[in-house]
DNA sequence: GCCAACGTTGGC
DNA sequence: GCCAACGTTGGC
């Protein structure tokens, strides 16, 4: 599912929450970043790990109603556009990996809003990370669908980031086409060919390659394949 | 609405 | 520390 993200802006009181990084790592957290190997690497890179800098992301969310213990979880890029400044935070999101890769997020680098589990599911959008991660309030919010009862406030689990709407794409890109390049580029080589779309299907928060930030704008300007 | 893929949890 | 059971994501 995609993070739903609150109707209104983040308040002042949520910034107060700035060393996000308690000393502890879960072992689910730990293991996340699991992949990573360790054959034949020095022991300093194994352990310390600067994570790989990405600049351009991808963020799903979901645009049509859906009620997940009675609240609507629906949250589309139009709804970004109606809020404050356009901006909103980005909360919600309960998976290490995206979280880890919203933690890498820098100011003013660009994101995909991406809408998914509805009608047609692709990319509606860009927008830009105005806000650095800091702590998601709503992991303590026992009225919220994303409280999380094993999170506490002396070392909070879960962040987010402050997004602000940029444009529509001059076209929405469909998920349908972008699995047609993907499997184009897999079959004969082509910027698509690792889109983590595809190879980690279920993270909601993905970097891109600048390579692949690049091709999927410039199919803004051709015709749908 | 179904269900495959995969992340998380907990028993041992 | 393994792994089965469970829960979630998200396309179709």
């Amino acid at each position: 599912m995609a993070p739903k993200k609150r109707p209104r802006m983040s308040k002042k009181a949520a910034d107060a929450g700035k060393a996000d990084d308690g000393g502890k790592v879960s072992a689910a957290e730990a293991s996340v970043g699991g992949k990573r190997k360790a054959t034949g690497k020095s022991k300093e890179s194994v352990k310390a790990d600067d994570p790989p800098e990405h600049s351009h992301w991808l963020m799903k969310s979901e645009p049509e109603s859906r009620f997940e213990n009675g609240i609507d979880v629906k949250f589309g890029i139009e709804d970004l556009k109606t809020m404050l400044d356009q901006t909103s935070c980005w909360d919600g999101v309960r998976n290490f990996q995206a979280r880890n890769f919203m933690r890498q997020m820098k100011k003013g680098q660009l994101a995909f809003f991406y809408h998914s589990n509805c009608k047609e599911p692709g990319i509606a959008g860009l927008m830009k990370i105005v806000k650095e991660a800091y702590v998601d309030h709503t992991q303590f919010d026992k009225k919220d669908v994303h409280f999380d009862a094993s999170s506490k406030p002396d070392n909070p689990k879960w962040s987010m980031v402050d997004v602000q709407y940029q444009r529509m794409m001059k076209r929405f890109i469909p998920l349908s086409e972008l699995k047609k390049y993907h499997l184009q580029h897999r079959a004969q080589g082509g910027p698509l060919k690792d889109m983590a779309l595809f190879t980690r299907a279920r993270l909601s928060v993905q970097p891109l390659t600048t390579e692949e930030f690049e091709f999927v704008v410039s199919l803004e300007d051709k015709a749908p394949l």
